[in-house]
This record gives C-alpha cells, sequence and structure tokens, in this order.
DNA sequence: CATCTATTTGGCTATTTTGCCAAATATAAA
DNA sequence: TTTATATTTGGCAAAATAGCCAAATAGATG
C-alpha cells in the first residue's frame, strides 16, 4: 500500500515548512520576529553570527513564507507573517520537560 | 547585544525536536502513528523505503523524544509520545494555503 | 557623480543528512 | 540447534545545509 505521487508530494510541502524552522538561529529570528519587526542588522546584533548569514536565514524563512519583507530607505525590515508558527514553541517545551523526566526517571 | 550561552542552547535543544520532524517520510510517519501504533514493516509497507531507512527515521524520531517503541515479540511497534506535535500540521497548511493566495494575487 | 550604509548574492569548504546495501542482532518456530 | 522473520547498525557515496569572505546591488546623502 504504498503512497501515491500526490500525497508524497503533500508532505514534501509541509517538511519544507519545517525545515525552515528547524535551526536555533531561526527560531530565534522567529521569536524576536513575534514581538516586533526587525532589520536585519538588529537581528545581526542579536544573533551574533555574520550578517550574510543572518540575511541568509531571512530568506530560508521568507521563501518559506513564514515571514515578510518591507524595504524602508536601505533598511529592510522583516516581520512575521504566520503567527500561528508561535504554537510550535509550546509543543517543543512541551516535549523537553517530557524528555527531562524520562531522564529523571531513568537515573533512579 | 549578542545572546548569553545558556539561551542559545535553549534554541538549539528546540531546534534538534524541530528538525526530528523535519522530513517528509517522518511527517507522513508522525501522522500513521496519530491514529494508532505501527510495527517497522507497516510503514515499511506505507512508506515504500528500504526498511533500513524507515528504521533510521524512526530512531531519529524516538531520540527526539516525539516517539516510543514497545518491542513484542519479533516486531517493535511504535506509537506516538507527544500528541502536540499534530498541533504542527494545522498551522503548516494554513502557510502552505497562505503561500498559494499569494501565488494567486502575484499571478494576477 | 562619489561615497557611505544596509543588504544580498556568488563561491568556497566543512559538516550534516539521506538512503541504500550488507552484516549483525534478536526473537520465534521447526 | 537450525532456520526464518523483524529490526537495527556499520559503512559508504550522494546530496543538502551552514557559515564565512568578498563582491555585487540598492538607496541615501554630500
Amino acid at each position: 500500500m504504498i503512497m501515491d505521487t500526490k500525497t508524497k508530494a503533500r508532505y514534501a510541502a509541509r517538511a519544507r515548512i519545517i525545515k525552515a524552522m528547524a535551526h536555533p538561529t531561526r527560531l530565534l529570528i522567529v521569536d524576536q520576529l513575534a514581538q516586533r519587526e526587525h532589520c536585519v542588522c538588529e537581528l545581526r546584533d542579536l544573533v551574533g553570527d555574520d550578517i550574510s548569514t543572518v540575511s541568509r536565514h531571512l530568506s530560508i524563512l521568507k521563501n518559506a513564507g513564514i515571514i515578510e519583507d518591507e524595504k524602508r530607505g536601505t533598511q529592510v525590515y522583516y516581520s512575521l507573517r504566520v503567527p500561528c508558527v508561535l504554537n510550535f514553541f509550546g509543543c517543543v517545551e512541551n516535549v523537553l520537560k517530557q524528555n527531562a523526566k524520562e531522564q529523571l526517571r531513568v537515573i533512579d
């Protein structure tokens, strides 16, 4: 009972979105943008990486449709396009907490 | 205003969880396990990949704490440990729908 | 126009991820 | 014990990702 092409494509599309979130720096960026829009240089200061690296992370998130940009003068401001991605954090914390509990249980 | 080590570690931990989900096959597996537990060979039939590949995907999900396993006889049954990951799907569909809308808008 | 600042992109290397095959392991059954 | 089935693991090669530097681009300002 192998998957048809259409179903496969659907999962691939979903994975692309999630993959865009699957990086520490990009999670931090999303977290920051949840509060307010930021320009690239502000995010570089927060992240501490080379600005070209930050720009690449931003383009990955933008490409996935998670954030959007607006150029104002010489700066580019990024903001969260789909706030529901913030719901990920709650569940992720949940998983981490469960894992920690399990760790304790194993050690005992 | 660069990040401290602790904060960095927190985002890294979160990213590890999300990365475990960031693959089409693994999303399919999570989706299936949401309905009921499955043994590896059932999942292999659904996925269509080599069984060693499926096993590796399962170990990644298990390692992240998203699924758990139980050996019964010669088979290993996997089940969802943290159902809240299913909430991801709703938001991901949301993003995909928004992206499609934007596509339409651009074409017009 | 020349220059400055902010951002993106090309190009490169190092690292990680993927997926297969073959071999190892574990349990059940003959 | 031998055999068969289910699963995991080692090892490899191909592909994708990450992050840096340097160069290109774009807008603002003198």
